[in-house]
RNA sequence: GGGCGGAUAGCUCAGUUGGAAGAGCGCUGCCCUUACAAGGCAGAGGUCACAGGUUCAAUCCCUGUUCCGCCUACCA
């Protein structure tokens, strides 16, 4: 290409590209500055071509504007003619700058701090502690979002409002994760030694502990930061004391050795509730067990995990099965081992219909097999250890032969399987083998298979405990919202199973039992390092340690070494968390406190367990609802995962979109009993938002000079009574939704009302007034718009803090900071049906004459002449009232009168329930868009038409319907065929202009 | 195996004491309109999963079916 065209080319694109931008700069500054930069411009232009002066980047940035500036959506800049670099954003809210500045206000002014002396009834939530090392996720973020929103609420309604912030200690989590520290380190936990190892745990909540905090008060979460609480202060520690001391008093906590969920890995017990269960691909082994005295006959028992088979004690058949009912009492001949044992008859662990009807019995490995052994009386023969390997000692004491014991010690289940299985087919006793579902438990922090194994542990009696738990909620003293979870509840708790509270862990409230090492020296036995307490020994239980042991006065004592389930603390939080076992002034102030808020997961985990502590310990409910909200999943449904890789960081949200988007977005998806697909357009859509209030604001303050008088709704004008009327509504509807925990209703209605109702039509409406200077209406104008203005801006506030304070700020307002205000009620005053009626006429035939512009393909801003006329008379003289409106709205001049009076020569009639709209046609107008719209209506009506007259030709209809439904239908048919006539009309003369 | 929930516009979801189907996003057309292009205006788009039943009338109530979630459970 030759060289001068490009570059003037270049040149001519650049000074096109310039002026565009010049223009929209220009219109955002005020006049003198304008001015200025205009001088500037010119200068520029003179001296050559702009291009020349800007850098690379700058270049780049000004040939995209030109193009992305009409379609790609891109931020609205500010750009400095003189450096051509953009300037502030300003045109657009920038959340950033102030959220930061309001957390930090807000918690210098101590806003949210609570105190039992404040007035007003009491209204407190105790968060959910999360996990002390973990990091706010987007399920936090749902879960605050909501909280933080009922409490702005409350606290502006004048009530004592206690938000009570604190984190949990997460025993196994945080212990792994120390663990994992020290392994890259080269050491263990062990080698560091128990009180060297909790302190480096300590050391590492110092460290990452406030992570979660900081991200919280980012969230604009209105806490009360003085009153941070974590399960493992000294407060909360005593109250675990206290409880677990009370509980064993009353014997609802005993030491045992049962058979419980184990994690080879983390190496601890697991309660039943922290086990997940998977299904996955098995296989039914079905072996041959010979008869002990009949070597010929056999009995043929099915199992999914052979290599547990070393381990049985016993076969049980079912005692009403002919095939099997005359061997009960008989012996089997156990393969692999020297071992002979029992056929038992159990109609509960066997089903006749499943597999051979034969099972074999494991004692030690199978929590059914448990309880039949329990039942028969039978040994427990572990051949597993506490990591899950096949061991040596155990499978001796189980008599297995020794070339297998060689063959299989140490070895790991997975691998133990297939050999087994070798040794079983070898031996000819593998009838045969077949694909089989079946689930497995998995631990629930690191996903390994847990084992049942068995071992001593402590216990909670827990059904004296539930049953006053079933009752609180059965009689409605705690409501479940949505109710659907009520039954779950029920269900889950009625059929309770004692709760496994010990853990073979370091980092945690250590057990307060100590055993004298004289009394018990037969239970407590150390093998390689390993002190276990058996069942039978005698703890001591105390809040302090005792100094001797009171039988024999001994002062050989040692502490347990367990240390209890995390949720052991959490389940007192709710009163823990204000001082007990003092009895504090917040103690009886706030307890029991409102709400619960929480996701289904920790129903119960926690929600059960504190419901049961608090009615034991506090004797009375630890909340009055428990709301449960949804799941937060990405936008294809899937589970947010770490390792799937479809986690939304909130904290890249926010600094995206806004800590306001986010939480609105929140909100508004938080629909009962049905999970968040949350895709990002979603928050960029609330972004959107944001930034329309904060427009919408932008305007009031443009026209906000001049005096504001207050006047009597009944005497302002239709715009102002109109969407005091509204406002007056959402407000209404707003506390109504949040009294129901409809935040998703509470969102729309607002969303619905701020940009829908008052930016698109109240600001357009007071244009006129506000566009004129000593308007007469201008004094009550502004003093609608700033009240109404700043009444949304309260009425918004819980949902989107950080925009309403910034606005609330900078229109006229009374007081220090909107968190603190009242939020708005109700008004009946402000209430005014007629000018709500006036108002749906003026939107219908607004709305009508720009469709008929659209058809007509008349410019938005070009100003055409138009007519309107209704039907009904009084509709009429609403027209004429609404004239002034209707002209401005609809760009253009309204003649209203009677569509009888209308020229019929070029003039498109559109009609709708009795309303008429008339627009002249220009020479030069393509017509067919236009018919083509009246013929669709047209065949619209018709239809409709048929439809309800048929109805109204059904002789049943008429007997049977109620009188008002028939008068309606009645009604409408009238106004359809009226509109129809006019429609065809219509149409006709337009068809007519086609043709000449 | 048991229980619960869901199926409504291309997508995400509201809704209905049973009596003319709604929003947001996306899509199409026109428009840089003195708050906002992160915008305005106007549109297109739905057999309310399927099959029966109750009713003058069903997207809504009842029964069954299919599909999808979740919870729960010891079928070895």
């Amino acid at each position: 290409m030759p060289r001068f065209p490009r570059r003037a080319l270049a040149r001519a694109f650049t000074r096109l590209t310039f002026f565009r931008c010049f223009f929209r700069v220009f219109r955002s500054f005020s006049r003198p500055r304008a001015m200025v930069l205009l001088q500037d411009v010119f200068d520029d232009l003179l001296v050559g071509d702009c291009i020349t002066h800007a850098s690379e980047g700058h270049k780049q940035r000004l040939m995209s504007f030109s193009v992305r500036s009409r379609h790609v959506k891109m931020p609205t800049a500010r750009w400095d003619l003189n450096s051509m670099a953009p300037l502030q954003l300003e045109k657009a809210y920038d959340p950033k700058a102030v959220e930061t500045r309001w957390s930090r206000e807000w918690l210098a002014r101590g806003y949210f701090h609570a105190s039992p002396e404040q007035p007003g009834q009491p209204y407190c939530i105790v968060i959910p502690p999360p996990n002390v090392t973990g990091s706010l996720h987007v399920g936090h973020a749902l879960n605050h979002s909501l909280q933080d929103i009922l409490i702005r609420w409350r606290r502006m309604q004048g009530r004592n409002t206690l938000w009570l912030p604190g984190t949990d200690h997460a025993g196994i989590a945080t212990q792994n994760v120390v663990e994992k520290q020290l392994m890259v380190e080269g050491l263990s936990r062990e080698s560091l030694g128990r009180e060297r190892f909790v302190e480096r745990v300590w050391q590492w909540k110092a460290t990452s502990g406030n992570t979660i905090v900081n991200q919280q008060k980012q969230l604009g979460e209105s806490c009360d930061w003085d009153r941070l609480r974590f399960t493992m202060d000294e407060g909360l520690s005593k109250a675990v004391l206290e409880v677990f001391v009370r509980l064993y008093e009353d014997g609802l906590i005993y030491r045992g050795e049962r058979l419980i969920n184990w994690c080879p890995r983390c190496l601890t017990a697991l309660s039943d509730i922290e086990v997940e269960h998977e299904d996955v691909k098995g296989k039914l082994y079905h072996i041959r067990y010979p008869l002990a005295d009949d070597p010929n006959s056999s009995l043929i028992v099915a199992t999914t995990r052979p290599e547990t088979m070393l381990g049985d004690t016993a076969v049980a058949v079912h005692p009403d099965d002919p095939r099997y009912r005359h061997l009960i009492g008989k012996k089997v001949r156990l393969p692999l081992t020297t071992r002979e044992i029992p056929i038992v008859g159990d109609s509960i662990l066997v089903d006749l219909e499943f597999g051979t009807g034969a099972v074999k019995i494991t004692p030690a490995h199978d929590f059914n097999d448990y309880e039949a052994g329990e039942r028969h009386k039978l040994p427990r023969l572990a051949v597993l250890d506490h990591i899950a390997l096949l061991d040596a000692a155990g499978m001796q004491r189980a008599a297995v032969e020794s070339s297998v014991i060689e063959m299989l010690r140490g070895l790991p289940v997975s691998k133990a399987r297939p050999k087994v299985e070798t040794l079983l087919r070898e031996q000819g006793v593998l009838e045969k083998t077949e694909d089989h579902k079946m689930a497995v438990g998995k631990c629930y922090r690191c996903k390994t298979v847990v084992e049942p194994y068995l071992s001593p542990q402590w216990f909670v009696d827990i059904k004296p405990l539930a049953e006053p738990a079933i009752k609180a909620v059965e009689d409605g003293r705690i409501r479940i919202i949505p109710e659907g979870w009520v039954n779950n509840y029920l269900g889950w708790m009625r059929d309770i199973k004692d709760w496994c509270i010990s853990r073979q862990i370091w980092w945690g409230h250590q057990i307060p039992a100590w055993y004298c090492l004289i009394c018990n020296s037969r239970q407590i036995i150390t093998t390689d390092g390993r002190t276990t307490i058996l069942q039978n020994a005698i703890p001591i239980v105390s809040k302090s340690a005792p100094t001797r042991c009171p039988v024999c006065h001994s002062q050989e004592l040692i502490r347990d070494p367990d240390v209890l389930d995390t949720w052991f603390s959490s389940a007192l939080w709710p009163f823990s968390t204000l001082g007990w076992p003092e009895q504090t002034q917040e103690l009886k102030t706030y307890y029991p406190t409102s709400v619960l808020v929480t996701g289904l997961d920790i129903l119960f985990f926690w929600v059960a367990r504190m419901i049961m502590m608090g009615l034991k310990f506090m004797g009375d409910v630890p909340f009055k609802d428990v709301y449960i909200h949804a799941l937060v999943r990405d936008a294809e449904g899937q589970k947010m995962s770490k390792s799937k890789g479809n986690v939304i960081d909130p904290l890249h949200v926010m600094d995206q979109f806004g800590t306001d988007a986010l939480r609105f977005t929140l909100a508004s998806m938080a629909s009962p009993g049905r999970d968040i697909k949350l895709a990002e357009e979603r928050i960029e859509g609330y972004r959107n938002f944001a930034n329309k209030i904060w427009n919408a604001a932008r305007f009031a303050l443009m026209y906000l000079d001049g005096p504001r008088t207050a006047l009597p709704p009944m005497q302002r004008t239709f715009p102002d009574r109109w969407i005091l009327s509204r406002l007056a509504h959402t407000i209404r509807a707003v506390t109504v939704e949040l009294e129901s925990y409809r935040f998703d209703r509470a969102a729309t209605v607002l969303y619905q009302f701020i940009w829908h109702e008052y930016c698109d039509w109240y600001l357009e409406l007071i244009k006129p007034v506000l566009q004129t200077p000593e308007h007469p209406d201008g004094a009550i104008t502004r003093h609608t718009l700033v009240e109404t203005l700043e009444t949304t801006m309260r009425l918004m506030h819980p949902f989107m803090p950080f925009i309403t304070e910034e606005i609330w700020q900078t229109i006229p307002h009374q007081g220090d900071s909107i968190v603190v205000q009242k939020y708005p009620a109700s008004d009946e005053g402000w209430s005014a049906p007629d000018a709500e009626q006036h108002f749906a006429l003026l939107e219908q035939t607004v709305g009508l004459v720009r469709t008929g512009r659209a058809l007509l393909n008349y410019p938005p801003g070009q100003q055409i002449p138009f007519h309107v006329g209704h039907d009904a008379p009084n509709r009429q003289n609403q027209l004429h009232e609404l004239q002034r409106h209707l002209a401005h709205l609809s760009r253009g001049t309204a003649d209203v009168s009677p569509p009888r009076d209308w020229p019929t020569a070029r003039l498109l009639r559109l009609v709708t329930e009795g309303l008429s709209v008339g627009i002249i046609v220009a020479e030069d107008v393509d017509l067919k868009k236009a018919i083509d719209r009246l013929a669709k209506q047209l065949t619209e009506t018709d239809k409709e038409l048929h439809r309800i007259s048929g109805k109204l030709k059904n002789a049943e209809f008429v007997s049977k319907a109620p009188p008002d439904v028939i008068v309606e239908h009645q009604e409408r048919v009238q106004t359809l065929s009226r509109d129809r006539a006019l429609l065809a009309n219509s149409e006709q003369q337009l068809r007519a202009m086609l043709a000449t």
